[in-house]
Order: structure tokens, then sequence, then C-alpha cells
DNA sequence: GTGGCTCTATACCTTTCGGTATAAGCTGCG
DNA sequence: CGCAGCTTATACCGAAAGGTATAGAGCCAC
């Protein structure tokens, strides 16, 4: 069956994204995860057809859900500093809540081009990157000096909110409300004010 | 001697930045390195030690270069609009002249923390960042509604500045002057005006 | 019970990994 | 000349890489 936990699956999800968050895709062997999961590589083979296949898997798995709960919590409806704060606080919860998630997506974020890691994660990129470029395209109707560069705002914001996450994921600050309003106002309004 | 040329070294330099750019350091054997520089092995080891070596001396010789120019040209004077555009002027020359060496500067900014390549890194990272931080740190001695907030002040820009060039080594906009102004404006003032 | 399906282990494959022992060629120096 | 030191290639090392052929369990339907 395949809606049952089938445990040995659930487990090898576990320590792959656990050892590629720690060493990167290339700096782990099949063997350390199947060790690590306590199974045999047939196992993994079974499961995942390859060692490419375990990564999209991982990702399928992790940030399918994070795209999904950002699109629902983020749309835009004609208040940006609103949507804006729904944006952070959407990928700050998701962030502390799935810490080794978001650090798999970063450490992707600007992989080289050619490697299998990062052609695996490029589709989950353009879709986050795309929603928020469309969010202030959005944004641009109502506010017409906005027209023409929702690409480099989009960019900016994005930039800005995993810069955040990458700071809090090694401690040097949290991923909190204050936060959020921080990233919105300094964004909207600069850093006077 | 030191000061020649000594060709096969920097062959090996080269082939080692351009095939660590499109594969990763983990995704790139010492085998195809020298291959791409027309040696054998013997010859990298006689002049790296190793591949972390290989990596290292890679990094001092492509990244050495930007920090001194960015700490030459970016100090603070007690105009932050100026210093934050002579950052960014400096920062995207850089890029342009080196788009290969600022992509691997980018590759292992979020990389996985213990991955080796990551380490050799880690001090350059540390040193553009504490330069930038210093840098707000001094702003916020003329603006006291600045202070307290440095750190976060340097991450937001800093990664801005990495956003647009990532965006930019990938062909979706040009690191000009135009990009320098939009950059410090957005920051300092926000979306709007 | 028996055939079939899913899952997993033993044992093995080829290729490549990072790294090296040895020795030859080269240069300049006495 | 002969010697020294720097640089390089041939040939090799043990280990680990990703992946698989085979077969044995457990389970469910008949």
């Amino acid at each position: 069956m395949d809606g049952a936990a089938s445990d040995n699956r659930t487990e090898l999800l576990d320590c792959a994204l656990r050892l590629f968050v720690a060493h990167g895709y290339d700096g782990v062997g099949v063997q350390q995860i199947v060790a690590a999961a306590g199974v045999t590589k047939p196992t993994l083979y079974h499961y995942f057809g390859s060692k490419l296949g375990l990564l999209e898997a991982l990702l399928d798995a992790h940030l399918g859900g994070l795209y999904a709960e950002l699109e629902g919590a983020a749309a835009y409806h004609h208040d940006l500093s609103l949507t804006l704060a729904q944006l952070a606080r959407s990928t700050f919860a998701f962030a502390r809540a799935h810490p080794d998630a978001y650090r798999l997506h970063l450490s992707l974020w600007f992989a080289p081009a050619q490697s299998q890691a990062s052609r695996a994660a490029a589709r989950f990129h353009q879709r986050q990157f795309a929603f928020i470029e469309g969010l202030f395209r959005d944004a641009a109707r109502d506010h017409g000096n906005m027209k023409g560069r929702h690409q480099a705002y989009a960019a900016t914001y994005l930039g800005m909110l995993n810069t955040y996450v990458g700071l809090a994921l090694n401690g040097y600050t949290a991923l909190n409300d204050a936060l959020v309003r921080q990233s919105v106002h300094q964004f909207m309004h600069g850093i006077f004010s």
C-alpha cells in the first residue's frame, strides 16, 4: 500500500535530509544514508530508484508544503503591507517549524547551476519566485509608481527574507513578529523613520 | 621561483574555478581538473597539497582582491547614501569583471555548514559581513534612529546586493549604475517615492 | 497450500574517488 | 662535467562511489 507509513521510507527521508543539510548532496554517500537509517542499499533503491530520486522525493515532501502554505496565506488583496507581512510570517513560521527543510532550500538557492541537486530544486525556486513576482505585479496595478519593477521588488524582498532566515538559522536573530514588522517597514519605507 | 607565472599552476586554478562553479566542489573530481588543465595529478598535489588546498588557493586568489577593493572604495565618511552606492558599485564592478569568482562566492554563501568548501569560504564571508556591519555601526553614530540595528541592516543590504548579482549572473538584469541607484534608494527610502 | 506481490538483505559489480611512491626531465650553479 | 632542486609523468594504492543480481522473508488472495 501507499497511504501507510512505510517506516523505512520515512526513516530514509529523515536521515537523508539531515545529512544533505549538514554536508551537501554531493558530500554524502548512499552508504552513509542507509547506515544512518539502519537499512541497506536495496531498500533505498526500491523506494527512490536512485540517489537523485531520493533528493526529489525529499524536496516534494518538505517544500511542497511550504509553497502551498505561502500561496494560501499570502495572496494579494489590495493591501501590500498586509500581504508582505503575511508572506514574511508564513515564511518565518515554516522555517521555525522545519529548519532543516529550509536549510536545504537555502543551500540550493545559489548552488552551481549544472549540479544535479540544483536542477532538482530549480522548479521549487522558480515557483516561489513566480508567486512573489505575481504578487508585486498585482500590487503595481494599485500603485502606479511600482510599474515595471515587480521583478526587482520580488528579488529584493525574497533576498531579504532568505537573508533573515539564514541569519536566524545560525542563531543571530529570532524569526518573530518584530522581525516581520521590521522587514515590511524597511522594505516599504526604507531604513529611516 | 614564485613571482613568475608557473603556467601549470595558473591553468589549474582557472580550470578548477570553472569546474567548481559549474558543478560544485564535491561534484568535481581531481581527475577532471587535471585533465581539463592538461596535466596530471602529481602536478596538482605538488602545488596545492590537496583538493581542499586548491580551493583555498582559489579563494585567496580571487576573493582577496574583492575585499581589498571593497574596503578601499567603500569606507564610511559621514555620507551613508554615498557609501552604500560605492559599496554597490564596487561589488557590481567586481561581479562584472570576475563573474565566475562571484559565482563561487555566492554558491558558498548558504552552503552546508559542515562541508569542507563552506568552511574554507567562511572567513571570507565573515570578513565581508564584518566590513559592512562596521560601516553601519559608524553610520549609526550619525543617525541615532539606526542604533542597535547595524547587524540587521548589514544583512539586509548584503542580501539585496547578492540577490541582484545572482539575478544578473543568470541574465535577468544588468549590473549598471541605474541598479546601483535603485538599490541605495530602495534601501534608504523604501519602494515608494 | 500456493502463487504472487512487496519489501529487504547478502554479496557483488564497475568506476571513480583522493592521494602517493618512484623516477625521469629540466633548470641553473659550481 | 656533476650535482641540486624544482617540476612533471607513469603507475599504482586502498577506499568508497553509485548501483544491481539474486534470493529470502512476510503477507494477502485465492
